[in-house]
DNA sequence: AGATGTGAATGAGTTCACAGCT
DNA sequence: AGCTGTGAACTCATTCACATCT
């Protein structure tokens, strides 16, 4: 009597992001037509841990066979319908400059759970432009493009003074979801969730690590 | 007796991410006019934990006063020498298409610790082009560039493919840390830090979070 | 034999609560 | 009084180790 289905909140943060990791690595190896992989072997192709490998996985079922290891093909089924990637996520890109542009291209090709429907600026000098597939719109009309293409997750890729605006905007335009690339922190309303993507916090953090650099006193004190 | 500096191998992520947004909550503060502030009012504004600040600044030292707070601007100063924020870092990025130039503007200013010096391409479409301070070479000229402008990190911001490629390439150069954002894995070698940003991942976890669509049928077995 | 699924053991991270300083 | 710094309690996460199944 396994296979109690967690609700979105109580699978942790840590081990989502994981579960992410174990489906990029299991299409991988569908790519390179093996079909079935043990716990360990995964966890030695793409330096994982065995034992939490299988349970992340036993949290959502029994999907592997005892002896054997894991059928790849079905487990990708399965981690997609897990993650919700088993059905399209249209997206809209709010603020269309080099970032902007750049998402539209980077997010569109993800095993066509996400597509970039849309992308909105409120520089007229980009208005028009095609990128993609689709024309971008003024910001002014967000709300009609969100309805019109039935954008379900908002990108904002929009300077940090325009963030929080542009987010109550989608908001109100009625979409599900907001990820933020803009350097600031926007406060959510509850309904929909937000995930802020700092690109800076990465560069600092990689900071820390810098060996010290040879010019550095040594304070052998 | 406190003050048990830790090097930088004992420092949990958590714990680094969280400094990192002390630092820019008190940036914020100081920008404010805020001269000191205490734990519960900083986790009060920014949504922290009041009993975390203390325990991951204690962790470097007593820089608080008992009974009255932080000062802001010491606390600024102590955090950007504990995340190496003291000192100036290079920049260089590799792969300057839309992704590698938004990286460039974004990444540059972060209270000066952080500076694109240089950006190459192998696109000669793009060489030559001047992108805020610098001019646009070709990779060809990588370790010549890399020597030339002095960078520490390098930021990849190429395709998939030609990411470890570029890597290798950055440490044989004499680069001291990289930043992929390319989407796929790279392989370091010990001594040059890697940090891989993968920007679809976050896309993946929002989903997690979306409310069922209007139009899932509602399985009540 | 060989690998899963899982309780039990360990370890890491967070919160509590309060002594001690200002 | 008020808030820091910190051991102790607690919660969450990972690893171990093995019974269980193919």
């Amino acid at each position: 009597m396994p296979a109690k289905p967690p609700s979105a909140t109580d699978v942790s943060p840590l081990t989502l992001n994981r579960l992410c990791l174990y489906l990029r690595s299991l299409r991988r190896l569908e790519a390179d037509g093996v079909s079935r992989i043990s716990s360990q072997d995964l966890a030695r192709r793409f330096n994982l841990s065995a034992a939490q490998i299988r349970k992340d996985l036993a949290q959502f079922g029994a999907f592997g066979i005892r002896g054997a290891g894991y059928d790849v093909s079905p487990l990708i089924e399965r981690l997609d319908s897990i993650l919700r990637l088993d059905r399209r996520h249209p997206v809209i890109v709010v603020g269309m400059g080099n970032l902007g542009s750049a998402l539209a291209c980077y997010l569109g090709f993800n095993h066509g759970s996400f597509e970039v429907v849309a992308g909105v600026d409120n520089d007229p000098g980009r208005v028009g432009r095609e990128v993609g597939g689709f024309r971008i719109e003024h910001t002014d009309h967000l709300a009609r493009v969100v309805r019109d293409s039935g954008a379900e997750i908002g990108v904002l890729a929009v300077p940090a003074k325009a963030a929080q605006q542009n987010y109550d905007l989608l908001v109100e335009a009625g979409i599900r979801g907001v990820l933020n690339f803009a350097p600031t922190r926007v406060q959510p309303v509850p309904e929909v969730p937000l995930k802020d993507v700092d690109l800076r916090i990465h560069l600092e953090e990689l900071a820390y690590f810098l060996p010290p650099s040879d010019t550095d006193a040594g304070d052998a004190s």
